[in-house]
DNA sequence: CTATAACTCTCAA
DNA sequence: CTAACGTTGAGAGTTATAG
């Protein structure tokens, strides 16, 4: 019955830390792709009032005038970091899904002879010593339940002190403590919904999870009505144990500086179809569709603007990707523009299916590229993604489109050369 | 009309 | 000097379209 939630404390900028001690107790922000906005903040950035999505440019001038430290995302190490972490999880419990780079659900069946806080302090310390990673757990026996434990925790409510489990808590206790948390805490509540709820006057997780389910149910939807009952005790949301294959595969970039020529813009789609190709084979698909789509900043009014997007069914699926490349440029072709500055371009892979039960097209009969492919994926995987490529994706000179990262650190786990010299 | 496809909106990390 | 604002994936609900 009961489910851990453990996550990783402000993840990006404690991987940092793990590699760069210096940045312990210094106000530290991790910057999205590109430089854009903060994804992760130490406390002590938070503690200067800088939001969450920040952009850099926005903040770029206090950062300084503070001290904060920015740091370009350094995805090779987080994920590195992240297999760590859930590998050390994963010998508390046979029942572990990893949920996102930086948190998983462990489930605690069989476990309940145990003192479950104490369980949850040796997870902490054993990941803080042997992966450098400082965690909260959250326990109850749902995973809406869990995750807000864990946010108790994080926020050392009801003296958590880094674990929190309901089922320590009497029924008044917990009543009291979600009577304390607004509802725009709960997983699954964002902001939009939180205002709806606010709007009818239900605030608090107490005032949801007494709601009249009825009206719930029909003034917002079934998800509502799930949620509900989550956080009553009733599980609606099971264990996924094993990742499912994705449904569409999604690869997309802003622009270093802006584009305006198709020579780039080219390059550009080229280099994402590859990625998405690369990521559909890993996981055996082939695509029935690709999109590929075009636009300029969303945030500028000062200039004009356009979305080009185009869809272009396959006459077969397919995990080539060369044949998606000729696809995707076709597509860019059709919706490209002279004269706008584009600052955005992806591509998506759509109508997956397995490869091995691909329906072959008649009319183009099989050119099959799957041992080229194969070794490319084989030299990428051990020299680096892009190490052998199509033309297609860059021989040019100009690439203003590359993405911006002038404050990473160094790739400290998966580069030998970039590991720091012992002195 | 119904069944499905396509699209929009919301959420999450 | 100026301008500069993330990515990927899922699911529900709504609207458009085909038959």
């Amino acid at each position: 019955m009961p489910i851990a939630l453990i996550d990783g404390n402000n993840f990006y900028v404690s991987c940092e830390r793990v590699f760069n001690p210096k940045l312990e107790g210094k106000p530290v922000v991790v910057l999205s792709n590109n430089d854009g906005v903060a994804v992760s903040r130490s406390l002590e950035a938070k503690a200067l009032d800088v939001p969450m999505a920040e952009p850099w440019f926005k903040f770029s001038a206090t950062a300084k005038k503070h001290g904060i430290v920015a740091l370009s995302s350094n995805y090779a190490l987080y994920a590195n970091m992240s297999d760590r972490m859930m590998a050390v999880l994963s010998q508390f419990s046979p029942d572990q899904e990893v949920y996102s780079i930086d948190e998983c659900f462990l489930g605690l069946d069989g476990f309940d002879h145990l003192d479950l806080v104490e369980y949850g302090r040796e997870m902490r310390r054993r990941v803080r010593q042997w992966v450098g990673i400082p965690v909260c757990v959250g326990i109850a026996p749902t995973k809406t339940l869990a995750k807000l434990a864990n946010y108790c925790a994080k926020k050392n409510l009801a003296g958590s002190e880094g674990v929190c489990d309901f089922g320590r808590l009497s029924g008044s206790e917990l009543s009291g403590l979600l009577t304390t948390i607004e509802v725009e805490e709960i997983w699954g509540v964002g902001r939009k919904l939180s205002e709806q709820l606010n709007a009818r006057g239900i605030k608090t997780v107490e005032a949801l999870r007494t709601a009249d389910a009825k009206t719930l149910r029909r003034e917002f939807s079934v998800v509502m009505e799930r949620t509900m009952m989550e956080l009553n005790g009733t599980p609606c949301i099971s264990m996924e144990e094993v990742a499912s294959v994705k449904q569409q595969i999604i690869s997309s970039r802003s622009f270093g500086t802006p584009v305006k020529d198709i020579e780039q813009l080219q390059e550009a789609v080229a280099t994402y179809i590859a990625i998405a190709a690369e990521k559909l084979r890993a996981q055996g698909s082939a695509a029935g569709m690709v999109q590929v789509y075009i636009r300029t900043s969303a945030f500028r009014t000062d200039i004009h603007s356009y979305n080009g997007q185009q869809t272009i069914p396959l006459p077969a699926a397919s995990d080539d990707t060369l044949c998606l490349t000729r696809a995707a440029l076709w597509g860019l072709k059709r919706i490209y523009k002279p004269g706008y500055s584009y600052s955005k371009a992806g591509v998506v892979l759509m109508n997956l299916c397995d490869a091995d039960s691909v329906q072959p097209d008649m009319f183009s009969a099989g050119k099959d590229n799957s041992r080229v492919m194969a070794v490319m994926d084989k030299i990428n995987n051990i020299y680096g993604r892009g190490t052998l490529r199509t033309a297609a994706a860059g021989v040019g000179q100009k690439q203003d489109w590359r993405m911006k990262r002038e404050m990473m650190s160094p790739a400290y786990t998966t580069k030998w050369d970039q590991l720091p010299t012992a002195r």
